[in-house]
DNA sequence: AGCACGCCGACT
DNA sequence: GTCGGCGTGCTC
């Protein structure tokens, strides 16, 4: 270090405020810390963990100058990690601190976990030999260290056996480590035997490990086996002795990818998502830190676990809409893996059945590279799949479902096989109304209509949460009993079914089932082990899984998403689709997947009936370079929010106003954003089109410094690549 | 993002 | 007369 020691040294921390710079402190005589050490410093009236950061120091008012108290006892963010947060940040106009906080989400991390008590026998014999203190001695002898415990469990006594025996020295205290929150997988533990088009998609992706950086387009049906495929380039990559991380859109559902790691490698991944214990989520966060964990498997947020040799990312499902996060810093996972892969010089494969459109343009103009798996891996057989044209074959009067679905559900649950009835819409039905004064039960926050949950006797709003018991009467015009259901919702398909099946055994699964992540995961066990005859169900059962005995799929309504004007609706149905209608006849038994729609013209509805993808992509892929839209061109949006829908819509015209002139960027609004009203607060939005190379960062950097600041209750955010834009 | 300070309604 | 609502402003 060759700095005066007369001045106080000075380190830039970033802190988890939305400042754009790092803050300055004094770093203490006896304490050091470089780039991306782990520091608490106090900040305004209370203490933070901040990351010591590289560059310049601001030149700041000496006497506001504060001391870091503490630097924690954990390994330091790398030098990669830091240039992802600026490079994130950078890229979603969000401050970097706020992108730094996603890396420190596990505040009990940052000092070392607790040694554990041990035991170690060191010789001696006890002064009554009992059966029990003998068997405990028998395990002590190899001179192991043991938890009190653990020794007591293995020996099938009490603990209290063991304390006797301590008591008498004959053991000594040691530390043990802490125990590993995943056992180490091995990649020559159960090496696959794979077809020949997978052998050599492995091939090729093996030898992207190790090579600098690369993106892989995966690109292969359900049950093609792209999972064993991707497996092999996580296995190249831990033989090179890199850590993995393996992102997948749903981690909560994704039991079955974590039993077939366990099959390939001998040891589970340790898992990341939102459900995890805080103690678990500290353990994970610091072991990955520490280079113990190898491979995670993880929801979007695991792309900022403080990973120290990462050396591959997978991504699973790359198309799905999950990887988008939507509150406070705005980005897209398997976009931002990119990225990390760019920074680390390290391959990144893109997984999917129905790649987005995005990727695969990336793929066909060369910027990724494209492995392709053409067929279904080994018996698997693809589903018979038929339009049923709902204007030809109406429901019954009060049903959703078409004689011709009810038919096939009937032969199937006759044969002793499993249907699944998919339909995207959680609850009983999407809308109430009085049928005396016309009255709807619309969210007293939101501009959206109160969904019946009839199995809990409530009205509840699905944008904001708010719930409210069902009346008996209406509350508008006091008539009692003439309030109706409109629209299906899965609870109600499964009241038809049951109706019309009354021996069927129903499961109905939708992400609001009683019970949490675990009840899921037991509730789609049982579906796998045939515990049911009939399952009705959201998109929550489209993704991943596999039912040996499930020959038929039906698309309640197949229509839903197209409703809106959003270019990406086709996009999104297409993958939805055939998502869903991959799930049957995955053991290769015939299978049939039925698509209620009163659209069966449709391109998406003959894409999917045609099983002709490549014609659906050629045309979607067309429609978004004549519009321009991404990835030909780019897009943002402003979302302006208030407490008041003038409020919002002043502020959002007056950043319109201020947007500076550019020849390759079009600024389109303020419209009201497609839900106008979330939980008490109006939105505006402006969107924001550039040219494929526009700077479309600077210009919004430009126009948010040329408009007003922000006032009151209203809430400025950026959108770049905005998920659903209309 | 948090957190405190600060000025206006229903209550120990 | 106080507790508490959330608007406003600041944090190296």
């Amino acid at each position: 270090m060759n700095e005066d020691s007369a001045s106080p040294r000075v380190v830039p921390v970033l802190v988890p405020t939305p400042a754009e710079r790092p803050y300055s402190y004094i770093l203490p005589d006896g304490m050091t810390a470089g780039a991306g050490t782990i520091v608490r410093v106090p900040l305004g009236p209370r203490e933070v963990a901040g990351i010591v950061w590289d560059g310049e120091t601001d030149m700041v008012d000496p006497g506001k100058l504060r001391p870091v108290s503490q630097v924690f006892d954990c390994p330091p963010l790398g030098e990669d990690a830091r240039r992802f947060v600026d490079w994130v940040a950078g890229w979603t106009l969000s401050a970097p601190g706020m992108v730094a906080r996603m890396f420190l989400r596990a505040p009990a991390a940052f000092d070392p976990e607790p040694m554990l008590e041990g035991l170690r026998f060191c010789g001696g014999a006890p002064d009554r030999v009992t059966d029990a203190r003998k068997r405990v001695l028998e395990l002590a002898r190899d001179g192991m260290a043991w938890t009190r415990s653990g020794l007591a469990h293995a020996a099938g006594v009490s603990s209290t056996v063991v304390d006797g025996l301590v008591a008498q020295g004959l053991f000594e205290k040691v530390a043990i480590p802490p125990r590993p929150v995943a056992a180490a997988p091995d990649p020559g533990y159960a090496r696959p035997s794979l077809s020949r088009d997978q052998e050599a998609a492995a091939r090729t992706l093996r030898e992207k490990v190790g090579a600098g950086f690369s993106v892989t387009l995966l690109d292969g049906v359900t049950g093609s086996g792209k999972t064993e495929v991707y497996l092999e380039a996580v296995a190249a990559a831990l033989e090179a002795g890199r850590q993995v991380l393996v992102l997948v859109p749903e981690i909560a559902l994704t039991a079955a990818f974590l039993e077939r790691f366990q099959d390939r490698f001998g040891a589970k991944p340790a898992e990341w998502h939102s459900d995890l214990s805080p103690r678990m989520r500290e353990r994970v966060w610091r072991q990955v830190a520490e280079g113990r964990v190898r491979v995670v498997a993880g929801a979007r947020s695991a792309l900022f676990l403080p990973f120290r040799e990462l050396g591959l990312i997978a991504v699973d499902e790359e198309h799905d809409p999950a990887y988008k996060q939507e509150d406070r810093v705005f980005y897209n996972a398997r976009d931002m893996a990119v990225v990390r892969g760019r920074i680390g010089g390290f391959p990144v494969v893109l997984a999917s059945a129905t790649p987005s459109v995005e990727t695969r343009v990336n793929a066909m103009q060369g910027r990724y590279g494209r492995v392709v798996l053409p067929a279904r891996y080994a018996e698997a057989a693809m589903p018979d799949l038929h339009a049923v044209d709902m204007r030809r074959h109406p429901p019954a009067r009060g049903g959703f479902l078409s004689p011709v679905l009810l038919g096939e559900v009937e032969k199937t649950v006759a044969r002793k096989e499993q249907a699944l009835l998919f339909l995207n819409r959680r609850g009983y039905a999407p809308l109430t109304l009085c049928r005396a004064c016309g009255h709807r039960f619309q969210c007293p926050d939101c501009s959206g209509w109160l969904v019946e949950h009839r199995f809990r006797g409530q009205l509840v709003c699905h944008h904001c949460g708010h719930r409210e018991a069902k009346p008996e009467a209406c509350p508008a015009c006091g008539t009692l009993d003439h309030l109706v259901a409109c629209g299906p919702g899965v609870e109600r398909i499964a009241e038809e079914v049951a109706a019309r099946f009354p021996d069927a055994r129903v499961i109905v699964l939708s992400s609001d089932l009683a019970g949490g992540v675990k009840r899921l995961r037991l509730e789609l066990q049982a579906i796998a082990d045939g515990e049911a005859d009939i399952v009705v169900g959201t998109q929550l059962v489209a993704k991943g899984h596999n039912f040996p005995s499930m020959t038929l799929v039906g698309v309640v309504d197949a229509d839903i998403g197209l409703a809106n004007g959003d270019p990406r609706a086709a996009e999104r149905t297409f993958q939805l689709l055939s998502q869903v209608t991959g799930r049957a006849g995955r053991t290769g038994r015939k299978s049939l997947g039925l698509i209620q729609t009163y659209q069966p013209d449709h391109p998406v509805m003959r894409a999917i009936v045609s099983g002709d993808a490549e014609a659906f992509y050629e045309q979607e892929i067309a429609a978004r370079e004549r519009a321009r839209l991404p990835p030909f061109g780019r897009l943002a949006a402003i979302i302006v929010s208030a407490a008041g829908r003038a409020e919002a819509e002043g502020h959002a015209r007056a950043l319109r106003r201020a947007a500076p002139q550019a020849a390759d960027i079009l600024v389109l609004g303020p419209a009201e954003a497609p839900l106008a009203l979330v939980a008490g607060r109006h939105r505006f939005r402006l969107l924001v089109h550039g040219e494929r190379g526009s700077g479309l960062q600077t210009f919004l950097r430009a126009l948010l410094k040329a408009g007003p600041p922000p006032r009151g209750s209203v809430r400025v955010q950026v959108d770049i690549d905005p998920q659903s834009f209309v």
